[in-house]
DNA sequence: GCAGCTGTGGAAACCGCTTTCCGGGAGGTC
DNA sequence: GACCTCCCGGAAAGCGGTTTCCACAGCTGC
């Protein structure tokens, strides 16, 4: 491996001003020294050890970003718009997928600490269990006291920026929505009751029927994947419409439905939340609660490299979206 | 920052004894040393400086992956069984999407080499472009050169490991397929040409025909995502199958199908390749050739890891997949 | 002509950790 | 009891950069 001393000794130059050349720095140096350097430099195959800058600098040009799953395209989407933004600032990522144990979400955040990275973005829902936040919340802290950066996008459970997707009124507009087309009996399918994102959804479309004087909705609880739709979809009783609280679950539930011959959306209707691109060709159309993910994971991103000492907590809208999984019934 | 240095002191005792007990090593420390400075750690939350462990020690733990796209699910799932595989070594993981820029790929190479990473994954299709390929050589013997350790999933272009799917025969096992139902007149929406991957599918199907006695297939170029299958199919003349050279683009060429009234499989069939498991509830079902994504993933980071000196080529057959999407004709 | 700048190059301290090398004490052997 | 080993603790030399501080021009200005 080349090193700078080598690069400096084959140019005749020490190694302070080889590595104002080739490091970026605030003084000038010599036209003449400076092409010997470069050419010096170029010839050796010179690259920087990153490692070293690190140490020698204090601070690098890593940031973490956590996600649940990289194969679900909600957390793709998210890491890709961070990524973006991440590019933009000449910033390296480092990828972690806890699959969905939040005690590897915790170990993730010790390890980027110990990789001093210049910030983390923790993707994905909290999980309603005080004990684990607690840690992470920790484990959070420490990495601040370090001059870490921290955002998360989610719930806003953890004291640091975040960007936090507006699920209880998404799931409120959407339970309206479909109420106008003249639904009155509603199954949620509603995912892991200790998954927050979950939860606030679930609850935020009963809250609303409620609101409206319509029945409580059957709720069924079950994984927050699309083998979670396709059982929890079995369940259901006596519904003109489901609500499944992402939109993964909705094609588990439209697939459960198509096998057992249930016409979607003329025995049924079923709605979903997300707006998965890659589902967009999916038949029949998704209703669903669209939410900006790329923009999102771009938008913690810029939150986590803001300077300012204060929390900032955005919500973000989400915008329902009415497809022919839906239909206006008697 | 609490250093190793902070702990020592409050431990009492010197840097190496913290350090032995704190970071793994094959020298032992005394009982009661060692609880003094496992206490002192935790009192002070010390977290290690892995910048300053690499340069240390020579070696980092992390390895790079490059991607052409994080929100394609074929490239989610080769990350996941790498990312899945690098868990497994305790290796973190940096990730970099080119966006399909050939010239981001050499730059992420570069750069992982400054950071000095133990291995290099280059995921994705080569393309036939022998100045590209060529400076990407360079710069990967470059960083072989300086001990890295690299491997790619796709075409074997680049001198180095690599888990190559089998296109060729792929598409051609896929071709008799279809052509024993009754297929004679085909037509491919063949991607980009100068993509590798693209091009090998497209000559494989084609070669194949060429062995039925079949007449040539009308081959239509256009991008390699779903958009691109979507304008491809719309060119489409006076064939009974179509094969769209990835999965994404057949989901854009049913799109097209199903705006215009045509019938899958009833007027035309179509198929696809990767066999993506986000479209496992596609309807119609598609026809595909199955790859083992997140295995060929696992295994290319095995590979690179792997310390022989021998270059290994590893090809990954395709299993033909039949389903909705196609049906036997007259 | 001389004090005082400014602009540029180099020596060396330092970033935080690993590891080699050395030394001293405990235990074993004859 | 002398002599060897082992075992374990600490001092210090790196790892490859960055940056501070100093030295030495060459100018400017009066």
């Amino acid at each position: 491996m080349v090193t700078l001393e080598d690069v400096a000794r084959q140019a005749g130059v020490s190694l302070a001003t080889a590595s104002r050349v080739l490091n970026g720095s605030t003084r000038q140096v010599g036209a003449t020294l400076r092409a010997r350097v470069e050419r010096a430099a170029d010839e050796l195959g010179y690259r920087a050890n990153i490692a070293a800058q690190t140490l020698a600098r204090g601070a690098s040009n890593v940031i973490g970003i956590v996600v649940h799953d990289l194969t679900d395209p909600y957390f793709a989407a998210l890491a890709d718009g961070a990524m973006r933004a991440a590019a933009t600032h000449g910033l390296l990522v480092m990828v972690g997928t806890t699959h969905r144990d939040p005690e590897q979400e915790i170990a993730y955040v010790s390890t980027l600490n110990a990789q001093r990275v210049r910030a983390v973005l923790l993707v994905g829902s909290r999980v309603a269990d005080p004990a684990v936040t607690g840690r992470l919340r920790d484990e959070l802290a420490r990495y601040q006291a370090g001059g870490g950066r921290a955002a998360c996008v989610g719930q806003d459970l953890l004291g640091v920026d975040t960007v936090a997707p507006a699920n209880r009124r998404g799931a409120a507009a959407l339970a309206k929505a479909l109420a106008e087309l003249g639904h009155t009996r509603f199954a949620v399918l509603a995912g892991p009751p200790h998954l927050v994102t979950a939860a606030d959804r679930s609850a935020g479309f009963a809250a609303a029927l409620a609101e409206l004087g319509l029945p409580e909705p059957q709720i069924i609880h079950g994984p927050f994947d699309r083998d979670g739709g396709y059982a929890a979809a079995q369940q259901v009783r006596d519904a003109t419409c489901v609500f499944a609280v992402n939109d993964v679950m909705a094609v588990g539930a439209l697939a459960a439905y198509r096998e057992r011959g249930v016409r979607v959306p003329d025995d049924v209707s079923v709605a979903g939340f997300d707006d998965i691109v890659t589902l967009r060709d999916h038949v029949p159309a998704l209703t669903t609660v669209r939410l900006p993910l790329q923009d999102m994971g771009a938008r913690a991103l810029e939150l986590a490299l803001n300077e300012t000492d204060q929390v900032v907590v955005e919500e973000v809208a989400g915008e329902v979206v009415l497809r022919e999984s839906v239909r206006r019934i008697a």
